[in-house]
DNA sequence: TTGAAAGCGCTAACAG
DNA sequence: CTGTTAGCGCTTTCAA
């Protein structure tokens, strides 16, 4: 379209008085250049206002200096700290971000072609379920570096992975309404089904169950928020404690109670996961788990650029989690 | 780091019995190619998963094929939703989306150097006041395609700006406060000072003062939410309404309200802007405008691309905003 | 309708 | 320490 009148690396060696690939050793600070040259090569740079094209150096050094982040949505409450631990994470690194949706490509029929991959991207962050099985394979066959945030590797391939630790952190907040709070009948309201951190969330109700003796009553395990609450009631079932797979669900299931006309938390308590911003503005105040999202993201980045650097990486990151004590599961706070 | 061994035009092209330049045409549309060919040269293509690559198409083509967004950080409620508005427009027209975050650059006394340029993409929306003017300026000159997101053109730049109706929504909101509910003493809690759209909704506050007869009394005007309410109160201020400039402010003021043991809106009605998430679940339920600011950001990439490829685009788009009446301003709902 | 060839701006051997 | 040169993979005249 229009012209922009940029600087070449050209310029800059002419104008300096050497040669290109002495302005491309002071630019890349490889290999060794006398101190006057260089000073005067950084000169004649900024006099120019030069900056060196992308697309060229890509091409000539088969790197992109770009990480891809591909998600199925922009949305939920994870997603804002999420981007923000990957967006300083790829700038310290030194890589420029791009970000790819895949929500509208998937189930449409056609073969999904993603613009995000080896051509345009030096790696790749994929959350949770935002890309196909079989392209994760194909761009791991491809020697491409990929690193899986909330979400485990496919079987017997060992992608890195960084997540937060899920079981553990639900087995603490049940053992706790058991214990301190003695809850029995706890419910589990899954969140919605893909998302594999509510698998681990109800394994870590299940363990807790375990521990304390108490048989796993399948009544007492629904998926959804609201609905399943108002279905759990006209069952009949009647549990003391209600323990959703994520504060976004816990909301749901709130109203739910309230519309039934149960205060929460003397005729039932509620708990959630994830510690989101209005859990603590809810009323009564959300008791939850907090997981580092932010520093999740930040250390994924981390290992990828590990990854693309030297080929190697942690093959799982587990962050750990906190319990956050709040007044919905009769805590005095 | 590790080689991918990606298939290039040139294999396609051997492979299809053509040219490459052949092949060229037929991935780009460009130039007439008899459908035999074509054919042979797509299953070639296919066969080989072949993808062109993105950094040697831009070297040639001098376009990037890629939109940068520049904001300061990634927070507030404004973000998701114009995030989410841009990545479906740049995917929409076939870009890629590049994010960049500007928060850690500012005030370091270096000069700033913006990854995101002419040099990695093929036209900038601006957010706010992520960018120096002296930036801004810089790259219109250097005829850069630039639109503005929520703030206007530097003076006599006149370049594309895309935004809601803050003032004319501020108007609307205030006059039902004095029409509707009969409140006259109606203070103006600023929100940050930097934003630009505060500015713009102060004014439609200041103009349905006027247009009510009602006059501008500067000890009902504040910046912030929980401290200003704080000393509004101390100062012995007593409004019989409170307008925020957004809900953010309008949490905080509804805090402080609450610590002051003042009800809402029996004692005091209280009303805000943006309908972020959470308003319809505070306590009471917000009174607001709603701003969309999902359709504007994907205004914004469009007037962009328009931009981008022809040179021309609206110099200025202001979307409708909409009253939401709830609670808080003692409507009945 | 197709092909040959000249770059796009830069990096990275390889010489000196 | 510095320069020469051959590409990187693609688009795009210009001829055929």
């Amino acid at each position: 379209m229009t012209d922009f009148s940029r600087a070449t690396i050209a310029d800059v060696a002419e104008r300096a008085g050497v040669s290109i690939a002495t302005v491309s050793r002071v630019l890349n600070k490889t290999g060794q250049v006398s101190s006057v040259t260089a000073t005067r090569v950084q000169t004649a740079i900024e006099e120019l206002n030069f900056t060196p094209h992308a697309a060229a150096r890509g091409l000539a050094s088969r790197k992109t200096n770009t990480i891809g982040l591909i998600l199925r949505e922009i949305g939920g409450e994870f997603f804002q700290p999420m981007l923000r631990g990957i967006e300083a994470g790829t700038r310290e690194h030194g890589y420029d971000l791009l970000i790819h949706c895949t929500h509208r490509i998937h189930g449409q029929g056609l073969p999904p072609h993603y613009p995000l991959s080896e051509h345009n991207s030096d790696g790749l962050l994929v959350f949770t379920d935002s890309l196909d099985e079989a392209e994760i394979i194909r761009l791991h066959h491809a020697q491409f570096p990929l690193v899986l945030l909330h979400r485990s590797s496919p079987d017997g391939l060992d992608i890195p992975c960084v997540t937060v630790e899920n079981k553990l952190g639900a087995r603490r907040l049940v053992d706790y309404l058991i214990e301190e709070r003695g809850y029995h009948r706890i419910a589990f309201l899954a969140g919605p089904e893909d998302a594999e951190d509510s698998h681990w969330r109800e394994m870590g109700y299940r363990d807790a169950l375990e521990a304390h003796g108490i048989s796993f009553d399948p009544a007492l395990m629904r998926v959804g928020g609201f609905r399943a609450v108002t279905e759990l009631l006209e069952d009949g079932v009647r549990p003391d404690a209600i323990f959703c797979g994520d504060d976004d669900t816990a909301i749901g299931a709130l109203a739910a109670l309230k519309a039934s006309g149960l205060r929460v938390p003397e005729d039932i308590a509620l708990v959630g996961f994830d510690d989101i911003p209005v859990a603590r503005h809810l009323n009564p105040p959300l008791t939850t788990v907090r997981a580092p999202i932010e520093t999740a993201a930040r250390e994924a980045v981390q290992q990828l650029v590990r990854l693309i650097r030297t080929s190697e990486a942690e093959k799982l990151i587990l962050l750990p989690t906190e319990l956050v004590i709040r007044r919905s599961c009769g805590a005095a706070g």
